[in-house]
DNA sequence: ATATCTAACTAACAATCGTTAGTTTTGAAT
DNA sequence: ATTCAAAACTAACGATTGTTAGTTAGATAT
């Protein structure tokens, strides 16, 4: 399973939108971070925008198609929640950078702006579905639903600049506590 | 309470830099926006960054004025997690804008950035304490702090993504609701 | 050895960036 | 009407931006 060049320019790319953003850097930060000159990275793809749209297209897709596969299953709410906050876990786990340039620099897209719109608002109201039935059976507390799915999200978005292989929370602990956390609550 | 022409370009900036981050949005984009020339903004400031600095310092000196007299006051842990929502809430009310970029652009700040470092983990690590203190005495939880002390504090960062007068949360529902949620969970 | 392909290079482009200098307009106080 | 300060303007600067064109080095296959 080795990188091609391309998929190493895209991995470093992500690496460095993340610590300045998607506007902040130039080609030429992630040219001189490969030792290279900024002209030779048009030799692998076509634009500093389909670097960005390849980022956030790819993740945002993993997010809707593990939601959609939640969704469709028979099991109970709080069931449901715990495998929302597994299936983040998961994809931030596997790369935290991308998840930075998804939640940051989206508004950069600019062909794809629309589509991870649709995306992103079709996974909110998803998310928003499953509450409401926890809410319309007892399973839930009954709290307003937009401040719980807010909660909720937020969180789980922001669990990028938390999980860290070196000095952050690790993989297990966010596994084992994070569900607890969430659906429990910090006194509960 | 008049706004001087300053304090309007630094609002306006702020609101630009919410929706495209500080490194997209140029002099000139804040100039057309006032009806103005770029040029004509330096009459009344003294560089871009100043607006930044500006923007951030200011919101972070609240957060750590606020946070100072939570940690001093006498309340049991509980209480004292309720005062760091409502501080959360009601500095987000204030100007929204504001804490997009205290979130989103702090690492463009260039001479004040080891200052801000500082009080933002001074702010955490009065958060961690509190939460400590809590789990000694069995106020809270038994699961790990520093997954609590995240969980809380993305939710309370991101506010300012759902507070909007018009279409989002609203502030009385977010002051009567936000706690229960965060303390209690969603289940329980 | 020759041909082919990949991936690097140099050089340059038009556009845009933050900012400065110097000048003119505006509006209120005298 | 005159004065004066605030705040706008025009014009331009050097630097940097993403990207293109054309070329060359190095490896692989014939």
């Amino acid at each position: 399973m080795k990188v091609s060049r391309k998929e190493e320019i895209i991995l470093l790319a992500a690496k460095l939108f993340r610590e300045k953003g998607y506007s902040a850097v130039t080609m030429r930060d992630i040219a001189d971070a490969l030792g290279v000159k900024a002209a030779s990275l048009y030799n692998h793809i076509r634009s500093k925008q389909e670097l960005l749209s390849t980022i956030i297209i790819q993740t945002a897709t993993q997010f809707t198609e593990g939601m959609q596969a939640i969704v469709e299953s028979p099991e109970s709410t709080s069931q449901k929640l715990r495998h929302i906050i597994e299936l983040h876990i998961e994809i931030t786990i596997q790369n935290p950078d991308f998840l930075a340039a998804l939640n940051n620099d989206w508004m950069h897209l600019e062909e794809d702006l629309q589509f991870f719109l649709q995306m992103r608002e079709g996974y909110e109201e998803n998310f928003r579905s499953i509450i409401k039935v926890g809410l319309a059976n007892g399973e839930i507390a009954d709290r307003d639903p937009e401040i719980m799915l807010f909660s909720m999200l937020s969180t789980l978005r922001t669990l990028y600049l938390w999980y860290a292989k070196k000095g952050g929370i690790d993989a297990k602990t966010l596994k084992t506590d994070m569900p607890d956390t969430l659906l429990c609550g910090v006194l509960g």
